[in-house]
DNA sequence: AATGGATAATACACTAGCGCACGATAACAG
DNA sequence: CTGTTATCGTGCGCTAGTGTATTATCCATT
């Protein structure tokens, strides 16, 4: 099982590697926000308000990739903790609209300066070609797993 | 802040890329695992028993690096389905070892084609060339988020 | 032998995600 | 206008992870 050619092996370790990486930047992430008393998801919610303000909750679910049960709980926290508030869609009695507070306004500057300071650490001594090249191939990665995904969906 | 000079967009871009990448690989891998009845988390430790059987639970934790309650409750829900079996070390009465039952090692190989086949379409398309610069660039993020997480334990 | 510190597993409370099913409302068909 | 269908949000139950506290056991030092 030494002798395996090609690819395979570097098929393995890239797997894994996502893994760790993944749950590697998941921590230090956490680790950052911490001080801000703000999950990580909360915070995913936060960064969407904060390009598009008013969104529904079904939108919100869509962005995020979660199910809307994820984000209605979300919210719930996120709301109690005066990040935003929900509002009702005077148009259409059913939806959620949902607003950043001032306090998630400020929160979310904060974050992003966090964040921002966290890439540079973790990406350090790469240089610009490496990460390009590497964005590039985790584009294609991330094509291979979305078409993957549409039609494995049967 | 827009007059940024040059690798701070890389950046960002790549930060967003492994979340999406690993988000993405999940769901694959769940929606390859389901048939088998069995959850990511649950894979895991399925494979690293695999490789060293016997092992205890604290072990384990270690290895997979998640909290010894996280691994006590899998354990629980894997021996209830017979995939392994808890047993008592005899020379130490605090620790309990885990063993793989007979369904358990079925399940492995053949969890073991599914991922393999997984990361094949996966990757599909990249030259070994760049699986291996890619994996290069990835193992670099992983040992500096290692030394972030070990430094910032303060 | 006794005690005090480390370690293994568990209990409990919390955040977070999924899937399914439900009620309310909207939009559209006839 | 009425019935059907679709959509929005939520409730419930499950898996999974975290952190803290607790219990049982081991081990080292006295």
């Amino acid at each position: 099982m030494a002798t395996e050619t090609h690819s395979i092996d570097w098929e393995l370790r890239l797997g894994y590697l996502i893994h760790d990486v993944s749950r590697l930047r998941r921590s230090a992430f956490d680790r950052c926000m911490k001080p801000l008393n703000v999950t990580r998801s909360q915070w995913w919610v936060l960064a969407y308000l904060s390009r598009q303000d008013g969104m529904t909750q079904s939108q919100l679910a869509e962005e995020l990739d979660i199910g809307k049960v994820a984000v209605g709980g979300l919210i719930d926290r996120l709301e109690k903790a005066e990040f935003l508030r929900r509002e009702a869609d005077p148009g259409d009695r059913r939806v959620n609209r949902v607003f950043l507070e001032p306090k998630g306004k400020q929160l979310v500057t904060r974050m992003r300066k966090v964040n921002h300071k966290m890439n540079a650490q973790i990406l350090a001594g790469l240089s610009d070609d490496k990460l390009e090249s590497t964005a590039v191939a985790l584009s294609a990665i991330k094509g291979n797993l979305l078409a993957y995904l549409q039609s494995a969906a049967v």
